[in-house]
DNA sequence: ATTATATTTAACCATATGGTTAAGTATTGA
DNA sequence: TCAATACTTAACCATATGGTTAAATATAAT
């Protein structure tokens, strides 16, 4: 069977959603401190981490009173795989990753 | 200046969109023309390409009173290195990336 | 037992999205 | 010149999306 596409990229097509992703690649977080540098309500990224969820880009476990969130790390391979399947495999410059990751604040543009 | 990655994953979200961009692989297509497969109204498709143009995934040629579609190659670039860079680097399975070209029913797949 | 914390659910709202049909605009062919 | 072709634009509609506040739920702390 073969994943979500539509779920995946419309998950990735929301700015805040690619913020909470990238603050997951530090560490697993719980709903309040996800919600915390987003000036928005908490059921609102309630919603977003939901959305994340049902796109398999991250998964939520429950620990008592706390909702702990973790990035799937598999979870953007088949959006990659497409993508690059249209590249005739050219993959993206290296140089360009580098860029990307060394200035995560590039990575969280709003629009 | 950064690309527009709402747009890029937005335009990505959407099945019909997806299956076009297949179909500008094979060649550049005037607009009744990737309209044809599609139960769907001749407008309908043009918001479609006006979308796909917006995100930089196609141009959009004009010569006389046909308007040619083709697959701009660049334009998957930017969101392939942002999902990319969320992987640790591990490039997608070749295999992966073998059987959907293979088989690009699965890649039209409608949700 | 009571209160505080962490989060979800419900109800609502404005705007966006994806479709429709009908009308408008060029360009080409007869 | 007149009609057909290849679109685009406009007006509209139903549903989806992304936000809000208020209430509900469950766990933990006092």
């Amino acid at each position: 069977m073969q994943p979500k596409l539509n779920e995946l990229f419309s998950a990735l097509s929301d700015a805040t959603r690619r913020e909470i992703l990238i603050m997951l690649l530090e560490d697993d977080m719980a709903v309040t401190d996800v919600a915390h540098p987003f000036d928005m309500s908490l059921p609102a990224i309630s919603k977003h981490l939901n959305i994340l969820s049902n796109a398999g880009l991250i998964t939520q476990e429950r620990r008592g009173r706390v909702n702990w969130c973790k990035l799937e790390p598999d979870g953007l391979r088949d959006a990659s795989v497409w993508m690059l399947s249209f590249g005739q495999f050219d993959m993206p410059d290296i140089e360009d990753l580098e860029r990307l990751i060394e200035s995560h604040i590039d990575l969280t543009q709003k629009n």
